[in-house]
DNA sequence: CAGATTTTTGACCAGTTGGAAAAATGTTAG
DNA sequence: CTAACATTTTTCCAACTGGTCAAAAATCTG
């Protein structure tokens, strides 16, 4: 496997994602304008001054804002924190992103793709148990190496998701009940047992993702024998087996 | 400018919390002194009025706490907020609590106790089967009533828990390891599937408390028809399903 | 290279924040 | 009733907040 981690690579996490664009549109087309230049009729012509500086930064500021973003939540972070670990001042960083709200908006849609993205993974023509383990395993690898993007959804969901619901409500919906249909196609054929497959993937999601926002608790308890690098792969062994054994038909006796 | 009264079932919540009084030495109420007896060279008495008044005002303080912290987190939260919660005005809140922290202080030792109360009752000479189901029954619940705390506790757990750290290391450690050490135990005799200890608590705890800190998702993706209060019911079932079903032993074969 | 454009910076602002001080208003024991 | 103490309110403040703006600096054009 791939037992490597740490910040450097999780830099281009949030960017190595071209999935979809989600919808958030936001053209960072800093254009001056005075305000007598009203907007021309139509503007197809838009020249896209997406340049190559203008890309560095942002992901510059959307790593360092997820940095942020992640441990104190939206209202606990302020602009002062992001640009100086963004390593520019304030009013540069305003500059590509004009508001605190837009960064985060960003993120949140940019990092749901990427959050997602493993569940879709999950294949009805495929094993169940090996669709199902590889589902698990992924979610955990997910929380190892890009913990702060877990807890950045962490932190959306503890104040009730303002900035998501939608997307909860119609895209993470949709996904979940085709899921869900694919764990009952399962049940039905006796290849798992019978259970509420809505709470499962629930299950999944919290014991996966338990590893990252509550990992500090994960740690002191370990302490410094169990708690070191090896607690993923404890964590991985132990998933397993509960949810496969849980899930495995037993021959009626 | 009439104080509202918010929702009045939840007002006892953490006072109703009559277990332990943990860490938080209030020491048993000084009574009022004359200056008479306030002078004594030696004296170390602090004068700790503790009345009637501000026991409750106290309680109204840490109520109103627990609603604005367990939903923005400690940064996130103004003591404004809090004391228009509270339904007083911040000078006088401040007055009861001079500093935002000590708020936050407060509401995280006395939500620790009642936090760890469920595994506590765990019990080494009970039937496994029946501590465990309990213990997982008592945690759900615990989620489905105090949800705030749950979020209070995640939202601290996310920030690194910096204010309660040392009571996880040492507090928290032990008891987990007492727990761990009974459900061992068991699995010695052969009583419950042999697995890790350790990441079998964690996973109660994960599974659990997802539903009060991911409720929003939660009911986003159950939609208002298995959304309502019946989904604890379901959660119920399901988690008992899982970790029983998984921790059964099975005649091998 | 000049000129146009993009990026960065420093000064600044209005509103909010946690908190201090003190005056004003209860409350209560004697 | 009244002094002593408890509580509340009013006023204030310095630091911080998200954000603006024009000018300076850097970069990109031809």
């Amino acid at each position: 496997m791939a037992p490597k981690n740490k910040s450097p690579a999780s830099q281009k996490v949030i960017a190595a994602s071209p999935k979809v664009m989600a919808t958030d549109g936001s053209s960072p087309a800093p254009k001056r304008q005075h305000k007598a230049d009203a907007k021309v009729a139509t503007a197809p012509a838009k020249p896209r001054p997406v340049t190559r500086i203008q890309r560095e930064k942002q992901d510059i500021i959307l790593e360092a804002a997820l940095e942020v973003f992640s441990v104190h939540g939206f209202r606990g972070a302020t602009i002062d924190q992001i640009a100086e670990v963004a390593g520019m001042s304030k009013p540069n960083l305003l500059y590509y992103f004009p508001k605190k709200e837009e960064i985060h908006r960003r993120l949140m849609s940019e990092l749901l793709v990427t959050w997602l993205a493993p569940l879709e993974e999950m294949r009805a023509d495929g094993d169940p148990f090996v669709e199902i383990r590889s589902y698990i395993r992924r979610k955990l690898e997910m929380a190892r190496d890009f913990p702060r993007q877990s807890r950045l959804f962490a932190n959306e969901m503890l104040r009730g998701a303002p900035h998501i619901i939608d997307m909860l409500e119609v895209d993470l919906k949709a996904l979940v009940e085709e899921k869900a249909q694919v764990l009952l196609t399962w049940m039905d054929q006796g290849k798992i047992s019978r259970t509420d497959p809505y709470h499962l993937i629930f299950s999944i999601w919290a014991t996966t993702q338990h590893y990252a926002d509550f990992d500090v608790q994960v740690r002191a308890i370990l302490g410094k024998g169990r708690g070191g690098e090896g607690r993923f792969e404890d964590a991985a062994r132990y998933l397993e087996q509960l949810f496969l054994h849980g899930l495995t038909p037993r021959p009626k006796g």
